[in-house]
DNA sequence: TTAAGGATTGACT
DNA sequence: GTCAATCCTTAAT
């Protein structure tokens, strides 16, 4: 059995753990649980420029500096939230942003809230979809996920995933010093993860352009 | 104070 | 396959 003492590990070593385990949000409306079954780790240290914690500790991102075992929620691309749990020990930055995940309680008012998912596989497909599905807000910032108070809690799984059905693979755009290093972690065959996409996002539309 | 850009998603061709 | 939406954080005036 895991404890959340495994934490204060370094991102990636911690995120393979993490697969199978159990998140899980309570709202008024009631509590949806999922399984993770996709993460990605961000050490905050050299080595990784597309982690929020590269340039420093700022007012976002300090939650990542703080102990481990904590929530840390931020706004992305103008509409969409996405939650990570905190690594490392206290004083050191690294995080694991939950990327997708199977739902397996609280089925329907997840599905209420996903109206543009046509599948339950689709409903915690993706980083910010899982936030919808389970409820997470950006008001959950730096909640402590091992607290059993807490709206929000994660649990690592009861029994290990064996190293067999875990898949890994770089993100792409992180020059990294020398080898690449595998960020991704998923479980192999699961429906619920996310499809791998190159990271080229859009510029805004461009008014010197015709 | 202002401007640029992003750990994405959903709609459309 | 391509592209727009949208607003918070950060860095630069």
């Amino acid at each position: 059995m895991y404890d959340r003492g495994l934490l204060d590990r370094p991102a990636d070593e911690v995120a393979p753990l993490l697969l199978g385990g159990l998140l899980s949000c309570r709202s008024p409306e009631g509590t949806v649980t999922l399984r993770l079954t996709e993460v990605e780790a961000y050490s905050g240290k050299g080595g990784d420029p597309g982690s929020h914690a590269h340039r420093g500790r700022t007012a976002r991102n300090a939650v990542m500096f703080g102990p481990s075992g904590h929530l840390y929620t931020y706004f992305t691309y103008g509409m969409h939230v996405c939650a990570n749990v905190v690594t490392g020990a206290d004083g050191t930055a690294g995080g694991i942003l939950f990327r997708a995940g199977e739902v397996i309680d609280g089925t329907d008012l997840a599905r209420r809230r996903r109206t543009t998912s046509t599948t339950e596989a689709d409903l915690a497909r993706g980083p910010a979809r899982l936030c919808v599905a389970l409820g997470i807000e950006l008001r959950d910032y730096g909640l402590d996920l091992f607290a059993p108070e807490s709206r929000v809690t994660l649990s690592f799984p009861a029994v290990p995933t064996e190293a067999a059905r875990i898949a890994t693979g770089p993100r792409t755009g992180i020059a990294g010093e020398g080898a690449p290093i595998p960020w991704r972690f998923w479980l192999k065959d699961d429906p619920t993860v996310s499809p791998y996409r190159a990271h080229a996002p859009r510029r805004r539309s461009d008014p010197a352009r015709s």
